[in-house]
DNA sequence: GATCCTATTGACCAAACGATCAACAATGCT
DNA sequence: AGCATTGTTGATCGTTTGGTCAATAGGATC
């Protein structure tokens, strides 16, 4: 039960005194990026010399390791939707194509970050708190702003509730372009070279066209007389 | 240090006895459900637990908790690649949309299944083993056939390397339809009614048609006099 | 039914886990 | 300079982790 004399050589970074806001502030981004890159297993200890602090301070700070992963998913989501893009999708005066490509090539600026998707599809495969959070706002804020718009592109203008096969053709668009994600930051294969925001916006307006080139030749075969007729 | 009697009030299942063979096979099925529902982190008492056997016992059949990892990996690649897929796909006789919805209606049946999805994603997120082995096949095996359907289909015959967005065009259709299975084994969103085969056919045929229909007019817009005009 | 083989188990280990706490040391105030 | 505040740490706890091993018991063979 000798306890040793402490030692410390103290020749790395000496002791630091931050305040306490600044000091959670530098926590929360150390786990955020700790958490999406070992995922939410990811160990206390490792974390805090990632931070570059004992791992008691983290604490000091939360008293759990839970109430930390919560302060982690409240800051990926904090400021990630923009409601920019509903104003966007809602403007009369813009033609679809114009609404799609604007509103996805910013989207995937935004959500195709490496912490989000990455702690997105980490969270889904264990609590499934931030893909239910997620998909709440796309299934109340986006989605419906889309087939609208999709309708409208095809001079349709239901507001009827989207039928299967309406909503799938959406989702596969919006599949497509979060695949750009998937390969990005949890597959990790890059299958052709340079991956910038603007080589992205290409290869989005690509996805939109086919989309909107073909929504009405696929869902709405007949000419469109009247509002309803969808399988 | 006075160790219990053991006391082992054995209510539960009697001892049995297995083959070795058999016992393993047990093991494995058991071990891609486990890792599957928990992750590669999983542990293996709770396997154990799963298999209804003790944890000691896994010892004895795998050396290591990555040997049996390994194992899960070697199983779950097993019998995945459909070889019948690349000869629709060489059929000279199947026009494209044909060639596509046959390939991807099975490939999703294949695919599309919890335990791979879930095991791909968490393999992605962390060795990347999984993901590497699979792309590797999609890359040398699916994507150049794919490629070469989609320019017949709009009257090219180039064997040239697909241009980045030709393939990233394709990348959107593959990436929808794997979206599916995202949605439907990660993030656990049912965003409609039932999920059988027989629906799933109905979304990828469409999302199928939306690319074909439009990749002529997006990716070789002029008339396609000669072979060589991609972006 | 006695014998052998080995599948199976309970007990155990060292290391690592999340969590706690008294003690220490920067910093601001006076 | 001295004091109080509190951000920070080392040591430690109880539990759980992957992994080991001697002992046990099921089942086939004779």
């Amino acid at each position: 039960m000798t306890q040793l004399p402490a030692l410390s050589l103290e020749s790395a970074a000496p002791r630091k005194r931050l305040s306490t806001l600044e000091r959670e502030r530098q926590i929360t981004a150390g786990a955020i990026r700790f958490f999406s890159e070992r995922g939410l297993d990811g160990q206390m200890r490792d974390l805090a010399k990632h931070v570059g602090i004992t791992h008691a301070l983290l604490y000091h700070y939360f008293p759990t390791k839970q109430a930390l992963i919560d302060r982690v998913y409240e800051e990926l989501f904090e400021g990630l939707w923009k409601t920019e893009w509903e104003q966007i999708l809602d403007d009369p005066k813009l033609d679809a194509p114009t609404k799609f490509k604007r509103f996805y090539i910013d989207y995937a600026k935004a959500v195709l970050e490496r912490d989000f998707v990455r702690i997105l599809v980490f969270s889904g495969l264990s609590d499934r708190y931030i893909p239910d959070r997620f998909f709440e706002l796309l299934r109340t804020r986006l989605f419906p702003r889309l087939i609208r718009a999709s309708r409208r592109h095809c001079g349709i203008v239901s507001r009827a509730k989207p039928a299967p096969r309406e909503l799938e053709l959406l989702l596969g668009l919006h599949g497509g372009i979060f695949y750009i994600g998937m390969r990005r930051w949890v597959y990790q294969q890059a299958l052709h070279g340079a991956e910038t925001p603007e080589q992205d916006a290409v290869y989005i307006n690509d996805r939109v066209d086919s989309y909107l080139n073909s929504v009405q030749q696929i869902l709405y075969p007949a000419p469109p007389a009247t509002t309803e007729r969808i399988a």
